[in-house]
DNA sequence: CCGGATCCGAATCGATACTG
DNA sequence: CAGTATCGATTCGGATCCGG
């Protein structure tokens, strides 16, 4: 008999089409974009190469994911308007995530693409809606990505030395109000036990230019609303 | 070595504590209630009980859940607060899985509990806020619940022949302002596929007492905001 | 009945190698 | 680049069993 939960349920019915290994990382990496199967192994490493293919297969079949020849990017997989719906459980999920997140293993890599949705999750437009624009450049890793946030929303663009996604520089318009390079304890910051505002900690971010000043802008832009129990010790 | 995603990210982290097979759904009916081992047996009636015991097992490790002794009702597991936290994480994958949800399968069950989330994920808190209070009966299968909907929030209870849970009967107060006979198309209105106010169609509700004129509220209480591409055709 | 533990065949996953 | 093929290691599912 198929392996099913035999509930008539939205929560089992979901788990059905994307609860098994990795589909819903592949839909993380295919929220920020079309992605060729390459893309995708570079940003999961830890995929079986078959598991991979399994699933773009399955994905597809339940009509989350759809093949398209891009011009000048060869074939690459793209969400459907189905699979696109699934960003709210992804950015819930992430969310929720960060506060579970303990010390981060020296093994565990940070992407582009993962590194791109946990901006967007922990993004509180109601926040940047009060403050100037500002634009950001995050380093971490080897990942460099370009953060954009306005009043209307957050935009966030890769900005390695290598662009194979579109032939034009991202050099265009103002350079970045604050560079930032990071360490995996940035993710405190999005879990909300940095308090906005305050001074850089151990491992969060290793090396600010620009108008350093704005450090409390990214953090207040980037956190959950702060409960005071669960700030750090050291900055109680 | 042990299998881990190999990723510094919230998705990932979320995944590693509850993405193994059956987690959600574990969590989905302790975010009811306190429930016992055979009371998530009989919830899901198709998990294996090695593995509903190898994931309570786990789900404690992590923090999610705990063992706890109730007075007249024994040994329970129940969500810690981090557990807890998942409720969004729970209601917008169930929101996402009524849109993908097809014809059911006349093997699958419906639950108490899985009905209870399903209406916790529907309801639609703004739109309640506009009607007077009112208190339906749903009947659905073997499940029995007493839905009370008020403007500050929604409230829903079982009714069955059993109540081992409480010795106090539920019949305090009101009798239902409508009561409501389903079947298994009951989540097309969930899934806003059955316009709000419309009449009764096949396989959604069987039959109705009380003020049957309470219908339409009942579906807009419940339903997504309805798009238009969306509807039946018979009901367009 | 409650709360599991144990055993075993089937299916899935992970790692590596290989191919058009 | 875009996958397939293979195979051992795990996990899952189904059933049974056991102490309270």
């Amino acid at each position: 008999m198929a392996r099913t939960y035999g509930q008539h349920c939205g929560v089992s019915a979901a788990l059905e089409l994307v609860g098994e290994r990795w589909a819903l990382l592949i839909i993380r990496d295919l929220l920020v974009g079309p992605r060729r199967y390459t893309d995708l192994k570079q940003g999961l490493p830890r995929i079986p190469t078959n598991i991979l293919s399994a699933r773009l297969k399955e994905l597809q079949e339940a009509g989350l994911v759809r093949r398209a020849h891009l011009a000048h990017c060869g074939l690459v997989y793209e969400l459907t308007d189905t699979g696109h719906g699934l960003e709210d459980v992804v950015l819930t999920l992430g969310r929720w995530g960060f506060a579970a997140m303990d010390e981060p293993d020296p093994a565990d890599v940070v992407t582009a693409d993962s590194l791109t949705i946990a901006l967007r999750a922990a993004f509180r437009p109601e926040v940047a809606a009060t403050l100037p624009a500002t634009r950001y450049r995050l380093r971490l890793d080897g990942v460099d990505l370009l953060i954009d946030v306005a009043a209307d929303g957050l935009r966030v663009r890769p900005l390695g030395a290598l662009r194979p996604v579109d032939g034009r520089t991202d050099a265009a318009g103002p350079p970045p109000d604050l560079e930032l390079v990071a360490g995996p304890g940035l993710f405190q910051v999005f879990a909300g036990r940095v308090r906005p505002g305050g001074a850089p900690v151990d491992g969060v971010v290793v090396a600010a230019g620009g108008d350093v000043a704005l450090l409390g802008r990214f953090t207040a832009t980037f956190s959950p609303p702060v409960r005071d129990e669960d700030l750090l010790p050291t900055l109680a």
